[in-house]
DNA sequence: GTGCTGACAGATTTCAATATCTGTCAGCAC
DNA sequence: GTGCTGACAGATATTGAAATCTGTCAGCAC
């Protein structure tokens, strides 16, 4: 790649990052690679990110983003809480599966660097608790659930759909079985919640 | 090992298979070990196996058996539903996480066989669902749950606690605070079912 | 000083030669 | 005939030498 006049910054680093990531995979994909698709020195990236594996947590938090903000904004919506949770869990599922589909070697990068407990990953499940949390919280405020605990809930509604959003299970997302199974543990888990 | 007069069985060879695999793991043992093991040729063994994988599924086979035996008293017991269904799932958490500490290079066989949806683990899986819907039917009897589809519902119970039996999972069992979240998910899943 | 380069040491990965394994089968021993 | 052996072809795994990568840093250009 030619260079550029254009300065070196972070956010390009990334942008460049993610093509590289996509082009080779996360096995492939070295900080020469990335340099090189920027007509820069491998030295200017370790510049800008400390090492390899700070550059991949931070384009994995560049991914994560979109994810946690479109959901967020369900969370804090205005309808009931059911409904809410309800279109929250489905919104969840069907992005998740939809950049496994689209973006097969960005997700493979995602999926390593949750095995790892990275803490980009850690993060990410952590503000996606806590909003499933506010609406467990709303939810008994309205009169409309019934749970002592709302975190213990939240975190609970989160292990018991680990089969529809933990990566490790992606594999399984594509057979047509699965949205029904997925539905089925969703009316089970409202009618655990429901006062 | 020195070779034995007693003849060469399937029974004798799985043994072998086991503890080959058991100290070598899934990915070093190999037919060669095995028969080494026994003191005869390799094409003793495919005698009695036509493949190596047919020969994996049949230790899976054996190792999963007890399991669905010591599940299928609990699940056909005298208790209340609900007692069973929590004494059945926290038994079948509590086998597979003292397999895994116990026993890691078989538990790894068996983790590669799940991916690969083996017939041996799948077999397995259905016998077990078909348990828990046998313990829902009788709860619905009983008027002690309501479930209009009691085969969906097994099916949820199954999918809903995946993270807690499902070996890809495994790695996390050990952390201490998955004892509580397991409880918590099974009290939810509960109280969704009650009448 | 600021921003980048390119050479460097040690760790990791690649590649091709070599060895081992899987699955088959003709044939030996009983 | 029955049960096993051991050699074989093709596929797979191992090995060690060579190439590449990661992360550092002295120094060049501006």
């Amino acid at each position: 790649m030619a260079p550029t006049d254009s300065p070196l910054t972070p956010e390009r680093i990334l942008e460049a990052t993610e093509d590289v990531l996509r082009r080779y995979g996360p096995a492939k994909a070295t900080v020469v690679d990335v340099a090189r698709a920027l007509g820069v020195s491998h030295g200017s990236v370790y510049r800008h990110f400390r090492t390899k594996a700070a550059l991949r947590e931070a384009v994995a938090g560049r991914w994560l983003a979109p994810e946690s903000g479109e959901l967020e904004a369900i969370a804090d919506g205005e309808e009931p809480a059911g409904e809410r949770l309800r279109l929250w869990l489905t919104t969840l599922f069907a992005a998740k599966r939809r950049r496994a589909g689209d973006d097969p070697e960005l997700f493979a990068t995602f999926l390593e660097l949750a095995r790892d407990a990275s803490t980009a990953v850690t993060c990410h499940v952590e503000r996606l608790v806590a909003q499933l949390e506010r609406v467990v919280v709303s939810g008994v405020r309205g009169g409309e659930f019934a749970a002592p605990d709302p975190a213990a809930a939240a975190r609970a509604l989160w292990d018991a759909t680990a089969r529809f959003h933990d990566p490790v299970h992606a594999g399984e997302w594509q057979k047509p079985e699965t949205e029904r199974e997925f539905h089925e543990v969703l009316d089970l888990l409202l009618r655990g919640l429901r006062a």
